[in-house]
DNA sequence: GCCTGGATTATC
DNA sequence: ATAATCCAGGCA
């Protein structure tokens, strides 16, 4: 496995999030497939928290891609997202599933469903917010040859208006550990990664 | 400073 | 349907 590099963050949080479906997120011993992620855009996004402008939480969005982004959702639950796109854009990328590299059938209920699981399965809090994927012991690789992936609305952003509705959510088709399911959408093209 | 409301999940 | 549990961000 190889670590994917800055310039594979450094693009569009879609783009990103879309070619993120069946890498790698590794953090020390521990593997997850990444099988369900959300992407959020810039200030213009009424979903994401970069739609205040950058705050003292969120200004790590606003930062170059390749970035840990983590945060507590609800006292409870910590998210976690990598930063996306250039220099001061605001975006990023949730990261809602991971699957065990070994539990095909997606089975294992330790590895759960649902965002708030994630950093349950692979150790991570806050404190590795705004860590640097390029270098140290949590990172993204390439794993396996991209799978057939689909595109939907993203889950609970009721809240944001006619950008609920946009379909930047992206799932490993037919995938038994994406968070909610069975689920709608389209299959997109796979695309070839960068 | 105070107040509101979550990019959720497990359980009733 | 609702509790759990905390803090960011807006507004005064």
């Amino acid at each position: 496995m190889t670590r994917l590099p800055q310039a594979f963050f450094a693009r569009d949080a879609a783009i990103v999030a879309h070619d993120l479906i069946g890498c790698a997120l590794v953090h020390r011993k521990r593997v997850g497939i990444i099988v369900e992620c959300e992407a959020y855009e810039g200030p213009t996004d009424k979903a994401s928290h970069a739609r205040f402008g950058p705050t003292k939480r969120t200004s790590v969005m606003f930062g170059p891609g390749g970035v840990s982004y983590v945060y507590l959702c609800y006292g409870i639950h910590e998210m976690y997202n990598i930063d996306t796109g250039a220099d001061g854009d605001g975006q990023a990328v949730l990261i809602r599933a991971v699957a065990h590299p070994d539990d095909d059938d997606g089975s294992d209920p330790a590895w759960g469903r649902g965002p708030g699981k994630v950093t349950k399965a692979l150790g991570l809090d806050r404190r590795h917010d705004r860590r640097d994927l390029a270098r140290g012991a949590l990172y993204v690789a390439a794993h396996a040859t991209p799978p057939a992936v689909n595109v939907g609305p993203r889950i609970g952003v009721a809240y944001a208006g006619d950008d609920a509705a946009r379909p930047l959510r992206f799932w490993w088709r037919d995938h038994p550990a994406v968070s909610r399911g069975p689920v709608a959408g389209r299959t997109v093209p796979t695309r070839r990664r960068r």
